[in-house]
DNA sequence: TAAAATCGCCAAACAATGAG
DNA sequence: CTCATTGTTTGGCGATTTTA
């Protein structure tokens, strides 16, 4: 019998979960998420760094059988993007540099920091050369410098890669582990069973498993994993008991306020609506403004004059009601305005992003926001360009954050632990599902607008994936107003 | 009485959350 | 990834109390 290789999408889908490693070799491409994935640009300038600096010095070896001769033989070179495996492991190599008898060993990550799963990655690659050779090995990433400012011309790869050497980290490790893990990886391929794991924090850590979902269906509709804000003790404490769902939990002192009001809300299946909402729903002056920034980021160069990973701001939507609702047949209701501005261009939009967002807010009213990520996104325009500082300083001063009001003094059952503008909106009457074709969510709207930006969507598909992020933009803010007037709505009954 | 344990307070460090 | 915010945990430090 022929055992399927390990890799290192399987070993790594195993360490955060055997269920996970289960689904994917048992379930259909069709359910799983398929991320494009961001290293491929990265890869590309490691390459040319490496090309660029050891061409003329080391011979560049691309097969497993001279990269083992020279080893061996104690002979420098340089290896770009190679395959290296044993009976068991089969793994995929960035890069690799063999001078005085040393192994370097280097992975590439478009982030900016050595996370801890990273370094797990470096220590399998190591375990597995060590099966061949005795030598020295030091590990690296290849990391991207997030103060290196793009300029007009192509990045300076010694200045933008940061590659950081993690030797100590690694060995910090334990590699006995991998062995262990290798067979019971070996274990749960061959009987095939479905492992009866359960969930727990694994199913978000290092990613977001693809199947979170489907290990969630049989469980309570209130389960205590949707209590927000668990500090280590509170999740022990919750495992200890033994219960998962909420509404069976029994009244506990180490909750937080916040969680004992959401537990309370759940168990008597009712909305809380604090004494001091209908006030401050009252406080605010017309006219009303409701406000969300679309931005971009992105570890490569967009728009010359930014560093990476920078958001830079691209598109916001604006309702606004100009004043007091008036009644009309017996309904109460208010005209709403929609303003809104967008640039798919390419060229920077950061000037007349905020030129064109002065105008429409106006100099008074309230402006609604959801976060504060609207208001950092203005004091970083703000230092951009000074001379619209003393405009931007006003506009802040109006802002006002509706998740911290609804996060203080409303819950509902149904945000299930979760204050987010999409799982508030699920309260709300109006037909409110995210049905578009191409943009559902704010990490679509993120993706879509980076790409049309960037000019990666083809002529064909342009229009309609316009069209569908405009509407999603148009939703969110839709959204904001909804939320607003169901805020004021329950607190007139108070 | 001196050393050890305990307490209270504050600041720093850490983690979780939201937006994109 | 970032960054602000909020809440929690941790560590330091002196003062007070307990213990041998």
């Amino acid at each position: 019998m022929n055992l399927t290789k390990i890799n290192k999408s399987k070993y790594f889908s195993w360490v955060q979960c055997d269920k996970k490693l289960y689904f994917d070799l048992n379930l259909e491409k069709k359910y799983r998420n398929i991320r494009p994935s961001n290293k491929q640009q990265l890869l590309n300038y490691t390459f040319e760094f490496f090309d660029r600096k050891y061409k003329n010095l080391y011979p560049k070896l691309t097969n497993k059988k001279d990269i083992i001769s020279s080893i061996k033989s104690c002979n420098t070179f340089y290896s770009l993007d190679f395959k290296l495996e044993n009976e068991k492991l089969s793994l995929h190599y960035d890069a690799m540099l063999f001078e005085n008898n040393i192994i370097k060993l280097f992975i590439v990550k478009p982030a900016i920091y050595p996370k801890k799963n990273y370094i797990k990655e470096l220590n399998l690659q190591k375990y597995l050369l060590n099966n061949f050779f005795d030598n020295e090995i030091r590990s690296h990433l290849i990391l991207i410098n997030k103060d290196y400012r793009f300029n007009e011309e192509l990045p300076d790869l010694d200045q933008y890669l940061n590659i950081v050497e993690c030797t100590e980290k690694v060995e910090s490790l334990n590699s006995n582990e991998i062995e262990l893990n290798i067979s019971q990886i070996n274990k749960t391929i061959l009987s095939n069973k479905l492992p009866n794991t359960k969930i727990g924090s694994h199913c978000k850590s290092p990613y977001q498993c693809d199947y979170f979902d489907n290990c969630r269906t049989k469980l309570p509709d209130f389960h205590v994993e949707q209590i927000p804000n668990q500090s280590k003790d509170l999740k022990q404490n919750l495992l200890a008991l033994n219960i998962t769902d909420i509404k069976k939990l029994p009244d506990m002192e180490y909750f937080t306020s916040l969680q004992k009001r959401i537990i309370k809300s759940v168990k008597n299946s009712k909305e809380f609506i604090s004494d001091e909402l209908g006030n401050i729903m009252n406080s605010f002056k017309y006219p009303l403004f409701f406000l969300d920034f679309e931005t971009i980021i992105s570890p490569y160069k967009i728009f010359p004059n930014t560093k990476p990973f920078e958001p830079i701001p691209c598109m916001w939507s604006l309702h606004s009601e100009k004043q007091f609702g008036v009644q009309i047949q017996g309904m109460y209701e208010n005209k709403i305005y929609y303003d809104r501005y967008y640039k798919f261009t390419g060229e920077d939009p950061r000037r007349e992003f905020i030129e064109k967002l002065i105008v429409s807010v106006g100099s008074s009213g309230s402006i609604f926001i959801y976060s504060d990520f609207e208001i950092r996104i203005l004091k970083k325009i703000a230092i951009m360009f000074p001379e619209y500082k003393h405009k931007i300083d006003l506009i802040i001063n109006r802002c006002v954050d509706l998740l911290k009001i609804t996060k203080k003094h409303y819950y509902h059952p149904k945000f299930k632990g979760s204050f987010s503008l999409k799982s508030v909106s699920k309260i709300l009457t109006k037909e409110n599902m995210y049905d578009l074709e191409f943009v559902n969510s704010g990490d679509d709207a993120s993706r879509v607008l980076i790409d049309l930006i960037t000019n990666k969507i083809n002529s064909g598909q342009r229009k309609q994936i316009e069209l569908d992020l405009l509407k999603y933009a148009e939703k969110d803010t839709l959204n904001l107003v909804d939320l607003y007037k169901h805020l004021k709505s329950v607190s007139e009954f108070m």
